[in-house]
DNA sequence: CCTTAAACCATGTAAATACATAATTAACCT
DNA sequence: AGGTTAATTATGTATTTACATGGTTTAAGG
C-alpha cells in the first residue's frame, strides 16, 4: 500500500489523498468507528496543505465513509451502504448462485464509433472506435437478458479475445484492468422492435432496462454496459442499512 | 427569492450560497442545461470569495444537480428523478433535493385482511386486519407514481395518523419505530387496469415496480411497500464498491 | 463532591493569491 | 478555404493565513 504522496505525479495531490484516505480506512486498525490523524497532523505527515486534505475527506464524508465531528475528531463510519454486491457484477456466478444455467445464445463482437452520451462517459472523441459486445443470454429454456458492453480503449482489447470466460476475470487477469465501482442505473422501458425481436416478446412489452456505469481502480470510466432485460424473468434486489 | 447573501447572518457564508442556487436552478430559465454564471462573477456579485462559491457550487456537484466543465462553464443538469440510495427512504425529501414539490392526489387509509404474502413477510395470521394505506404522489403537473403500504399491528397504529406528514418521520416521532434495514425487489411490469387509470398511463405500459421491505431496529419486519412507478419519470440508481 | 468556568483541541468558515489546464474562439499562415 | 497556432475564458489545483465554533477535558470555586 502506498502511503505517501507523489507531488511529481499528474495525479492531482486531493486525488491521491482520497484514494490514499480510501485504502486507509480499510485497514482493521480503522474499522470500528477509529479517529483519524488530525487534519493538521495528517496534512503535514502528508507534505500537502490542510485545505487540499479537507478536499480529499470531504468527498469521503459526502459518501458516509467518514464522520466529522466538530473539536473531537474524524472517525471512520462502520455501516456502509451495502447494495448486495452482485458477486460482484458477474451476471453467471449470480445466475450459478440461483440454481440457474446460463446459456448463451448470442455473441458478437465489433468495432464501432460510439455515440454521444457513450464518448461522453469515456471521455473520448465519437471518431475512434471502440470495441463493442453483445450478447444475448438465459436460461437454457429461453433467452432473457440483451446486453450491450462498450470498452474503453485504454484498456487494450482486441476484439479477438474469449468473451466465453467471465468477463471481469478475462480483463482481469489478460488486461490487469480490475473493475472497482459501478453505478447503475435502472428503470422500465417499452421493448422496441429490435429488443423484442431478440427477447422474444411483443415490441412494446415491459422491460428491465439497466445502465451500468463501471470504473476501474483508478475510477477511471472502463465500461458501459446496458442490459435489458425481460420483464417476468429478473428481479434486481437492493439492500440498504442505515448509517 | 433571496437573492443575496447577508454577511451578518449566523448562517455560514456557503450555506447561504448552496441554497441560493437551489432556489437559483429550480427557476425555469436555468432548466435546460443553460450555464451558470462564471464562478470569478458570481462571487464578486454575491460579494464572497470564490473558494466560498466554489464550496457550495461543489455539493451541488455531488448531488449531480450541476455539471462543471473546465474552460467551459458550470451547467444545470437535465435532473430526471432518481434516488442515490432514497435518503434515506424518504420519497418527499428525496423529490424536495431535485427542486419537485411532491404533490398528494390521492391518499387513503383503511384496515384490511393481509394476503398471503404479506401476512406470511410479517408472520401473522391473514385473519387479523392491518392498516393499509394508498397514495398518489407526483410533481405538481401529474402523478407518476403509486405507494401501497402495510404496516406490521406491533407498530400500533390506528389510522388516524397525519400522514401527510413525511412517514419515517412521523412513525420514529409518534411510534417510536425506526427504520433500520430496506430490502427491495425491483422489476418491470405491464400496468394493469387499476394502475394505469392512477397514473394516467395505457393498460400495458411499462411501469417500474418496487417491493419494499423494511426492517426496525430490531431486525422486525415493520412495513410491506409496494410501488408502480410512471416508467419514463423514473430511474432507480444504485452505486456499488467492490469490497 | 459536585457544579461551573476556563483552557484546549479539532473541525468549520472564509479570504486572498497564484498558477495550471481544458475548451472555445480568434487570428494567422499557408 | 482549411488547417495550425495563439489568445481567451472558466474551471481545476494548491497554499497560506486567520479566526470562529462546538466538544472535551481540566481546573477553579463554592
Amino acid at each position: 500500500m502506498k502511503l505517501a504522496i507523489d507531488h511529481k505525479s499528474p495525479i492531482p495531490l486531493h486525488i491521491q489523498a482520497e484514494q490514499l484516505l480510501r485504502e486507509l480506512i480499510k485497514d482493521p486498525v480503522y474499522q470500528a468507528g477509529k479517529l483519524l490523524p488530525n487534519e493538521v497532523e495528517l496534512a503535514k505527515k502528508l507534505a500537502i496543505s490542510r485545505t487540499t486534505l479537507r478536499q480529499a475527506i470531504n468527498k469521503l464524508v459526502y459518501e458516509e465513509l467518514l464522520i466529522r465531528k466538530k473539536g473531537f475528531g474524524t472517525k471512520v463510519a462502520n455501516s456502509r451502504i451495502s447494495s448486495k454486491s452482485m458477486n460482484w457484477l458477474s451476471f453467471s456466478q449470480e445466475m450459478k448462485a440461483r440454481g440457474i444455467t446460463v446459456k448463451n445464445y448470442e455473441l458478437h463482437v465489433s468495432w464501432v464509433f460510439p455515440d454521444e452520451s457513450t464518448a461522453s462517459f469515456f471521455d473520448i472523441s465519437t471518431e475512434k472506435k471502440i470495441v463493442k459486445m453483445e450478447r444475448l443470454r438465459g436460461s437454457s429454456d429461453n433467452p432473457f437478458v440483451y446486453f450491450i458492453s462498450y470498452f474503453h480503449p485504454r484498456i487494450g482489447l482486441t476484439g479477438e479475445e474469449d468473451f466465453k470466460r467471465p468477463l471481469y476475470e478475462m480483463l482481469e487477469e489478460e488486461y490487469s484492468t480490475i473493475a472497482n465501482l459501478s453505478k447503475e442505473e435502472i428503470s422500465a422501458l417499452e421493448a422496441n422492435k429490435f429488443i423484442a425481436g431478440k427477447l422474444e416478446i411483443e415490441t412494446g412489452s415491459p422491460v428491465l432496462f439497466r445502465k451500468r456505469f463501471v470504473y476501474d481502480q483508478g475510477e477511471r470510466p472502463m465500461e458501459y454496459n446496458l442490459g435489458y432485460y425481460k420483464a417476468e424473468s429478473f428481479v434486481y434486489t437492493v439492500e440498504s442499512r442505515r448509517t
